[in-house]
DNA sequence: AATTATAGTTACTTTTAGTAACTTAGAAGC
DNA sequence: GCTTCTAAGTTACTAAAAGTAACTATAATT
């Protein structure tokens, strides 16, 4: 029998999502499974919009996020850094000024996410199709 | 001046977020972009479980991932199925008997998503810190 | 003394998520 | 031949989250 680069690569993939199961049956029960957590506590379309425009800007400030990402609001802007920040995902950075002044940065975890987005976004931009529909 | 391995891989990523940038920015406003969909209208964590389990056991039927899913419930499966069927991730077969038999699994866009959904998951195992953490 | 600037907050409305009970249609048991 | 069972949902309702618009604080500037 001759295994061929395709079966290995198959039998990697089943090997992977085996070994992802076995890892987070018991922490999604708990409540403490972090792939969980950032889907469905962090991961909207306006996180996503922020962690692309700090990892491309690096550093900006409220009305600068603000300015970038069309459509949002001061307030849901506020609640996403809030969360991104209560994820090690985003770093808030205050000066003592007035008016205020607040820079807004990835912290390493994000960055590493930022990338791995990224990754996911090229590879959708190949590959989906249905996505491509305007849908609902 | 020496060009390191890391300068490279530095230099891959910047280039790549700003190719994501240029492709994606147009696509943004017409509401068009695969990634925010994806992310806004596809990807909570009920979808997320979907894909995962899909992924490992390949076909499932309606009460099968309804058991796999802790806490789903029928109509919440029922929105989380349609949605990933429109996008083409989700192929629904269903047989003509009674009492009915339906059943889900990934299509090959799917399949790949499923991949690098997984990819991404094991990267967060062994990366989020506070994410560890019970939040909201 | 009024105006401007930044980084938000507060009160309110609309949309989405979640819950619980109901539906459909034939097959099997009594 | 009447009741019970089953799978795969749906329907009507409530709770939670997203989205909108107006407001706030503080000091420097006009």
């Amino acid at each position: 029998m001759v295994v061929t680069k395709a079966d290995n690569e198959e039998f990697t993939l089943k090997k992977n999502i085996k070994d992802y199961f076995i890892k987070t049956r018991p922490l999604l029960e708990s409540g403490l499974c972090p792939t969980a957590q950032l889907f469905s506590a962090s991961m909207d379309k306006w996180s996503l919009f922020c962690i692309m425009n700090l990892g491309y800007y690096k550093v900006l400030r409220f009305n600068e996020l603000k300015g970038n990402i069309t459509g949002i609001s001061a307030r849901m802007l506020s609640v996403t850094l809030k969360k991104l920040e209560r994820n090690d995902i985003v770093k808030r950075n205050v000066y003592a000024e007035v008016p205020p002044k607040v820079e807004y940065s990835l912290t390493p975890f994000g960055e590493g996410l930022a990338e791995r987005l990224v990754g996911l976004g090229h590879w959708l931009l190949d590959n989906s199709t249905r996505l491509k529909e305007k849908n609902k």
